[in-house]
DNA sequence: CTTTTATTACAACTAAGTTGCGATAATACT
DNA sequence: AGTATTATCGCAACTTAGTTGTAATAAAAG
């Protein structure tokens, strides 16, 4: 249904992607809020977020669900379709501004793609 | 540590696989298979023959498993790294051919990548 | 045929995510 | 401002994918 009122959860959650640039993922933002919101909360708040085009998200490798600020979403249109790289030495997952070309596939209509890219990070390649 | 012997439950469970080209999810092998073999038993055969090159295993856009039968793996190398297709129709989901090119990233090194194309499949799109 | 040990079944557990519902607090209305 | 409306929240209980420990079973080696 999307986000309707202004309330001190929201602005909790948001200020963790206010502060941190890249990706986080559900069992993080949990364990860092815990103490002030319940994880129902957390879930359907995300959910909330996601429908409102202010956050966007996609399965991590190992099957949690992240969410990441979109840059140029609305509620009708999820432009956010990027890929993601996950970083094997810090965890850290980022958008990529970077457009992977998804070639047109016989007898095929293809509506959406998910990229999971995987590596090393700026910080962790030294 | 793969597969050391030739079981019954091997057979069954590559069975399932000779019958089907397309991948199968975890949760539906062990419906399949429910009443021969336990879940237990399912989820290790699935590592072993992973081990071993026979099967590839991906992250469903659900958070779920799925699993097909590699072409080009060994034990060391697993070449089968392409993209997956999955009809939003019929829920199946395959291995495609098609090779997608992820462009170099400025200081990122790239390892590995997972893709997962959503749209609609030949028996679908009529 | 016996011994070795990989494999399997079972039960009990873990962890991510969901559901229902009563309590709380934003917002709308007078 | 004070009250009514209802979105939001917290809690408990649940669902489901996947894991772990262990004793029983069955390949296959000797």
């Amino acid at each position: 249904m999307g986000v309707v009122r202004k309330t001190k959860s929201i602005e909790l959650l948001l200020n963790e992607f206010k502060t941190q640039k890249t990706a986080i993922s559900t069992i993080e933002l949990i364990k860092r809020l815990k103490a002030k919101l319940n994880k129902t909360t957390i879930y359907r708040m995300l959910e909330n977020l996601v429908d409102d085009g202010i956050l966007h998200t996609f399965m991590g490798n190992d099957g949690i669900k992240w969410y990441a600020m979109c840059i140029n979403c609305t509620k009708s249109k999820h432009e956010d379709i990027h890929p993601h790289f996950e970083c094997i030495e810090c965890g850290e997952i980022d958008c990529l501004k970077t457009e992977v070309i998804i070639p047109e596939i016989q007898n095929r209509k293809i509506l959406s793609s998910q990229i999971l890219i995987k590596g090393m990070c700026e910080k962790c390649i030294n």
